[in-house]
DNA sequence: TATTGTTATACTCTATAACTATA
DNA sequence: TATAGTTATAGAGTATAACAATA
């Protein structure tokens, strides 16, 4: 059997020593949350530059495709934890690049809603085709079933602390 | 059996909805260690803040604890992840407040060495202690098996991609 | 010539709050 | 008065590259 290291183990192999009296277990989990997650940003950042998106930007006009229909600047700053400033420039920009589109609500007339273009749409379909095939081949170092636990463990943590 | 969902879990069904053509299986890993890292990080700055530090002063400061002995400005931008430039802002920051000094390298003129004050070392003893106290809190939803699982699995994939 | 570390510059992104229009 | 959304301002943080000193 291979007993490979990783960062996270060095790092805790560190404090071990510095600081014998402290046991730095929960960085096994939170460390390793974290690294994961870095290098899974660099990978996944790959793929939205290769479309000229920012990850914020690639996750408005995911929301606004999965959502499958036109959603408020408000909503889409409430779940995408933006400002209501921020999300006006990022929807600036893609307004711009012909992506979206602000309409004027019928019901209240200080609102709108933004909705994809037909470019728009086109686009966030094969950006997320190409992110899915993305994501599936980062997991390859894991089984499905091990993916299919890590995904468990990590939604029973999410839902007792989301 | 209670069946929760989380905010992973919702997205996964307007995907399934919408694109019912694409497996978006690997977003039940990858989505949830973004959403568990973010919450997580929200929760280590808790702890930082109460000590008016950033997540790279803690990691600075930590490094320089860890290892036991000083590290040059380069060592340290390497292994954190930062440009040379923003470590140098960053080490000042810290100096002024004397909690680290720059030592001349006696055996290469153009280096210095990052060593921690007695106060920046008793500063980030405190730190560390509640950093890892607060870890232990927040992983309490898992059991020490699931935490010991999933810290595994992480490694597995670790490994394997960094 | 190459490298260490600092400094100066400019850029990106953001939150905040002032503001307009409407409810 | 309160809310939706935009705009203007200012701040934090960064990378880049020019720079000085030394290898």
């Amino acid at each position: 059997m291979v007993l490979e290291m990783d960062h996270v183990e060095t790092i805790l192999g560190q404090w071990k020593k510095q600081r014998p009296d402290l046991d730095c277990s929960p960085m096994g989990v939170i460390g390793r949350v974290g690294r994961a997650r870095q290098l899974m940003t660099n990978k996944l950042d790959d793929v939205y530059k290769r479309y000229e998106l920012s990850s914020i930007e690639f996750d408005i006009l995911a929301s606004l495709r999965r959502l499958g229909e036109a959603v408020t600047p408000t909503e889409l700053y409430q779940t995408l934890m933006l400002s209501s400033g921020a999300m006006s420039t990022r929807v600036d920009g893609l307004v711009k690049r012909g992506l979206v589109e602000r309409q004027a609500s019928e019901i209240d007339r200080r609102s709108c809603l933004v909705t994809l273009t037909t470019e728009g749409l086109a686009l966030i379909d094969k950006v997320v085709e190409a992110h899915v095939a993305n994501e599936h081949q980062m997991l390859l170092a894991l089984t499905e079933e091990e993916q299919a636990q890590l995904a468990m463990l990590l939604k029973k943590w999410l839902v007792a602390n989301e």
